[in-house]
DNA sequence: GACCAGGTGCCAG
DNA sequence: CTGGCACATGGT
């Protein structure tokens, strides 16, 4: 039997939404609470009001992961103020950026392209079941180690859903298990720079690089244009708008939390098919 | 059965 | 630099 829940203070918080927001793909639910993993790092979380019970995992680490140091209601003052981003912030209050492992995030999003975010939620569940190491308690395995994907056959990753992507997979698997390149140590590096890196691995581009910069890597200020995020800030632009990249017009449009900003647009476009109207 | 999904790389003009 | 297209898979 696990332990007593440890008690953890969590205003401005809401777990649920922000574990389903398209960050991961593999929270569960377990009866009122929910099974995450950050790693090989299990938390078994509760939400009651403002207050979250972890059953399982340490408060500190949860923290961590969960960005409850993230000030909210300062983030939220930098909104624009237009009444879509304001029904967006009303519909996803309480939502945060995850602090990310790069690898899984990387590699999971390598998974995206021309996905819906509950295939993207299938491929990486059946990644885990063939190839994770299991998780004591867990009901899902831990994201599969490099080294073990690097191990595999294109037929085997084609396996799991993947697709034309488990070429990219496999790649990436590769160059990190070899040492070609070392994720963690590219944190260190400029966002730009970082980017750059990124962009070198097969498949990733612009999009899946500001995905990994914003999820894994802390670079709240990215905005990672997918196909709604373009057109919501197509329709903010507006015909009179200057021949601007979407992306750039994003970011000076979403302010200096743009990351934050483009994740609750994101989502509420996503699950509502609401667009800004014009 | 079209149509679309948290894109990318490549090629023609 | 820009637009068009192939690339797999699964759900409406």
């Amino acid at each position: 039997m696990p332990p007593p829940a440890s008690r953890l203070e969590a205003r401005d918080f809401h777990l649920e939404l922000t574990l389903n927001s398209g960050q991961i793909f593999h929270a569960m639910p377990a009866g009122r609470r929910w099974q995450v993993l950050d790693g090989k790092q299990l938390f078994e979380i509760e939400q009651r009001g403002e207050c979250l019970l972890v059953a399982r995992g340490g408060v500190e680490e949860a923290r961590r992961f969960l960005a409850l140091d993230h000030n909210l209601p300062e983030i939220y003052r930098t909104f624009p103020r237009d009444a879509y981003s304001r029904e967006a912030l009303e519909a996803c209050r309480g939502m945060r950026i995850l602090r990310q492992r790069p690898w899984e995030c990387l590699a999971t999003f390598l998974a995206s392209p021309m996905k819906q975010v509950a295939h993207i939620r299938a491929i990486s569940l059946a990644l885990r079941e063939r190839y994770g190491e299991a998780v004591r308690g867990s009901l899902v395995r831990a994201f599969p180690r490099p080294e073990r994907l690097a191990r595999l056959g294109e037929k085997a990753l084609r396996a799991c859903g993947l697709g034309f992507r488990a070429k990219n997979v496999l790649a990436a698997a590769r160059r990190v298990a070899e040492g070609a390149a070392d994720l963690e140590a590219l944190r260190a590096l400029p966002t730009d720079r970082l980017r750059e890196a990124l962009c070198e691995f097969p498949g990733v581009g612009r999009k899946i690089a500001n995905c990994v910069l914003l999820f894994a890597y802390e670079r709240l200020e990215v905005v990672p244009v997918d196909v709604w995020i373009g057109r919501i800030a197509a329709r903010m632009r507006g015909r009179g708008g200057v021949a601007d990249g979407l992306e750039r017009f994003a970011v000076r449009r979403f302010g200096p939390c743009a990351g934050y900003v483009q994740q609750y647009l994101f989502h509420h476009a996503r699950t509502t098919g609401k667009l800004p109207s014009r």
